[in-house]
DNA sequence: ATCTAGATCGGCT
DNA sequence: GCCGATCTAGATT
């Protein structure tokens, strides 16, 4: 019987995020949760980084929010934003130092009813996991599995090496408005790119007294 | 205790 | 292209 996928080991996740978001594209990420399984090819991705980088979560310090960036690479840092969403990095890098790679689009490569049915949204099967908050939404991932060890053989998520991908695309990070002079963002052609948006700098609302 | 901006999505114009 | 939904972490008072 063949031998499955081979999974990413925790050492070669252990680089910096702008490393390590390139080797994420064409990786799966393959969740078992009691409804099923549902498996993604990674498509599109962003590097974030402690210390030096304005837009991560880790810029400001270690909180308990951020605290598995600073752990050891390889673990999911799940997070929920926007009152609704959550969305999905693999944390890369060690030893106290803060990195994670955002998990932005992937095609649905294995349990498309399930993905459907999560996503019922969708319009076609390019738009189900088109987008950080719906690629996790596919996976049914939330903010129980914020930690998961990814190169454990016997975690719930796994990510598993894919063919290699040629041809990768750079740009701005989506949705991002400082630290847009660096590409952070990687993609591969597909269907299932997220469209890009500049990050929105929200201009101050001042309320006008009522008279 | 209170405030505010946010690594988004989906529906509507 | 614009806007509202919905809530939380982190900063500030």
């Amino acid at each position: 019987m063949p031998a499955g996928p081979r999974q990413l080991t925790e050492q070669e996740l252990a680089v910096d995020p702008l490393v390590a978001a390139r080797l994420l594209l064409g990786c799966v990420l393959r969740s078992t949760t009691p409804e099923g399984v549902v498996a993604v090819r990674v498509v599109e991705v962003e590097a974030y980084r402690g210390g030096d980088d304005p837009a991560s979560h880790c810029y400001r310090g270690r909180t308990p929010r951020n605290d598995v960036m600073f752990g050891p690479a390889g673990r999911l840092y799940v997070y929920f934003v926007y009152g609704m969403h959550f969305c999905a990095n693999v944390v890369s890098l060690t030893d106290g130092v803060p990195g994670a790679v955002l998990l932005r689009a992937g095609e649905v490569v294995e349990g498309v009813d399930l993905a459907r049915r999560r996503r019922p949204a969708a319009r076609n099967d390019a738009e189900l996991a088109k987008g950080p908050a719906r690629l996790t939404g596919v996976l049914g991932l939330d903010r129980a599995h914020n930690g998961v060890d990814l190169t454990d053989p016997d975690s719930p998520v796994k990510l598993l090496a894919g063919e290699p991908v040629t041809d990768v695309r750079t740009g701005p990070r989506v949705g991002v408005a400082v630290a847009v002079d660096v590409p952070w963002r990687f993609w591969v052609d597909s269907p299932a790119v997220s469209t890009y948006r500049r990050g929105t700098r929200r201009t101050r609302v001042v309320v006008p007294p009522e008279r």
